[in-house]
RNA sequence: GCGCCUGUAGCUCAGUUGGACAGAGCAGCGGACUUCUAAUCCGCAGGCCGGGGGUUCGAAUCCUCCCAGGCGCGCCA
């Protein structure tokens, strides 16, 4: 509604410059919003007002021409006033807003779906995690607000790659060979040494029995041994990776492993071209690449002077990569922690000729467990840390998730247990579920009385006559312009904090029939009761769209 | 020292990308079940939007300077 209402603004203006009512000139940047009050009309725009200083002329003024041009056409339109400094509010016609919701029902699972996106081709890399342990919250995390923001971008038309990178190729992994060598020699002698910085968690004890169950490190000179542990930690904490995300609802189309990128020589390809455009150069034996020309604050080694390559040079690597398999845009995924990275290897991008926002970096802030009042500290290192996995089990997903995602991710997440546990409306997943369960609940009733949805919505719709009843309607109907935002910002926060919203608008409808019994959405008005049922189904097919979107079931009865 | 993020009700956070009088949930107090599910709803109370200055018709939102907190500033990964 709000996209239309745009479009009928546009094609006022231009009729506008036709007739001589307004000088031609670029149009301005204007917004279509909702006003928080409702003495301001359903939609406003403060278009007059951006018009003002190149019509050179007072924004009310403005405002009457484009009233009056509006005035002849547009059946959309119930009502247009001037307002304040220079706003038109509008008034939508009330058989407009049934025509939604009619169009609701009649799409179902498919109302909020878009081609918004053009069919253009995003890769999105979350997660990306060490396969040096378990997942732990901040993975979590990332994973729902990935997995989430790629449901929404698909659902909006863009056809989207989801990519967790393997980082495989490093010291870590050899540390974390060395680490369960170590526990597996301990098993035998207590005094065998461990690792410095080595990985302390429990679950290296459980891969040292394991390989030691099939394979006989005796056998093999400690170097080899260390070898073996390493890949066969790696294999089995992947597969566990891989079985715990899909358990939290999260699935990947592609594994892009480092220590596979590494071995393509596409490393070697990015080298040539940086030195031979002239960005690269040798300084203390390394190699610099120059990405202050690119707004980095100081170029950066991409081989050191050992030989060895940097993980900037295999994550430039990596990006180009990605460009070469034909996506327009990539999206990551990070924890705040990289975001001394970022502007680095967009400079590197720079410097081989992509744009600078071809690549966008989402940054996500700590997770902090409270619990009993008191935050429960973890350390990686120490082992002593909660997993998802953990989490999952604890709560379950649908809390787990939402709790992840109502949050901006640029603000920290504190995750507080005692509520996510609490199986009650202060938490907030099944205030939300709770509100399509009812619905449910509804129809079962209506059932019994031998009612139903209406053959035809349109026909029983005016007796839709409650200020709540048409309110509710004019908020489902906000549901995909919210997700051309999110797209647009890469916040589904915002998707919760709709739902909730809905819920709450629906519960207080809801429990207007607890105190007069007309208002009750089964009665024995027939028409009247079909009306509300259509009212019911909209927000049932919105709640769960929306959940869906969030990967948060919408279960039929609680 | 430099850079990024954050600062809104006692607590946790929204705030439609600069709009009209600042919102919600929890916590507190007081109410509503012979019901389509009370996992719900209604009412009361609670604010110098960290602070100062600026930009303009208009600022929680943009600029600048302070203050406080978090994170990052390796030829580590």
């Amino acid at each position: 509604m709000k996209a239309k209402l745009e479009h009928i603004l546009r094609q006022c203006l231009e009729s506008c410059f036709e007739t001589g009512g307004l000088v031609r000139t670029p149009i301005p940047d204007f917004v279509v919003e909702i006003p928080n009050n409702p003495e301001h009309g359903q939609f406003a725009t403060n278009l007059p007002m951006t018009l003002a200083s190149s019509q050179k002329r007072p924004p009310r003024e403005i405002a009457g021409v484009i009233v009056e041009a509006l005035r002849e056409k547009h059946p959309l339109l119930e009502k247009v006033e001037i307002a304040g400094p220079g706003f038109l509010n509008f008034t939508i016609r009330l058989e407009e807003w049934n025509r939604v919701l009619a169009e609701i029902i009649t799409l179902g699972p498919d109302y909020g779906r878009s081609d918004l996106g053009a069919g253009e081709r995003i890769l999105v890399e979350f997660v990306s995690a060490n396969p040096t342990g378990p997942l732990h919250l901040g993975h979590g995390r990332g994973a729902a607000l990935g997995d989430s923001l790629c449901r929404i971008l698909s659902f909006c038309g863009f056809e989207v790659a989801r990519e967790f990178y393997i980082n495989d190729a490093g010291l870590q992994i050899r540390l974390l060979g060395e680490s369960i060598y170590s526990r597996w020699r301990q098993r035998r002698d207590p005094a065998a040494p461990f690792p410095e910085g080595g990985y302390m968690g429990g679950y290296i004890e459980t891969l040292a029995s394991e390989i030691d169950e099939i394979d006989a490190l005796d056998a093999l000179d400690p170097d080899e041994a260390v070898e073996r542990c390493a890949e066969f930690g790696r294999q089995r904490m992947l597969e566990e990776i891989r079985s715990d995300l899909e358990a939290f609802r999260t699935t990947f189309d592609i594994w892009v492993s480092e220590k596979a990128l590494v071995a393509s020589g596409l490393l070697d390809e990015v080298l040539e071209r940086t030195r031979a455009r002239g960005d690269l150069y040798e300084q203390d034996g390394a190699w610099w690449i120059k990405t202050t020309l690119f707004g980095d604050d100081k170029d950066r080694v991409i081989r050191k002077n050992d030989g060895q390559f940097t993980y900037f040079a295999t994550d430039i690597a990596y990006h180009l990569d990605k460009w070469k398999r034909g996506f327009t845009r990539a999206v990551n995924i990070w924890g705040a922690d990289h975001h001394g990275y970022v502007q680095r290897v967009k400079a590197a991008l720079m410097a081989n000729g992509l744009e600078e926002d071809w690549l966008s970096v989402i940054l996500i802030q700590l997770v902090k467990l409270w619990e009993g009042g008191t935050e429960i500290r973890m350390s990686k290192r120490a082992g002593t840390y909660v997993t998802l996995r953990e989490l999952m089990d604890e709560v379950g997903v649908d809390a787990t998730r939402f709790l992840f995602l109502v949050k901006n991710h640029d603000s920290p997440l504190d995750f507080d247990l005692d509520l996510a546990r609490k199986q009650d409306s202060d938490n907030p997943v099944y205030y939300v579920q709770y509100a399509h369960a009812r619905i449910c609940s509804v129809f079962r009733k209506a059932a019994e009385e031998g009612m139903s949805l209406p053959e035809e919505p349109l026909e029983v719709l005016g007796r839709l006559e409650l200020e709540e009843e048409r309110a509710l309607v004019r908020f489902l109907a906000r549901f995909p312009s919210l997700l051309a935002d999110v797209c647009g910002s890469h916040e589904p926060h915002r998707v919760p904090y709709y739902l909730t919203e809905l819920a709450s608008a629906f519960h207080k409808y809801f429990n207007l029939g607890t105190r007069i019994p007309e208002h009750r959405i089964v009665t024995r008005d027939a028409p009247r009761t079909q009306a509300r049922l259509c009212l019911a189904a909209g927000i049932r097919t919105v709640l769960q769209n929306g959940l869906l979107l969030l990967g948060v079931h919408a279960p039929e009865r609680m």
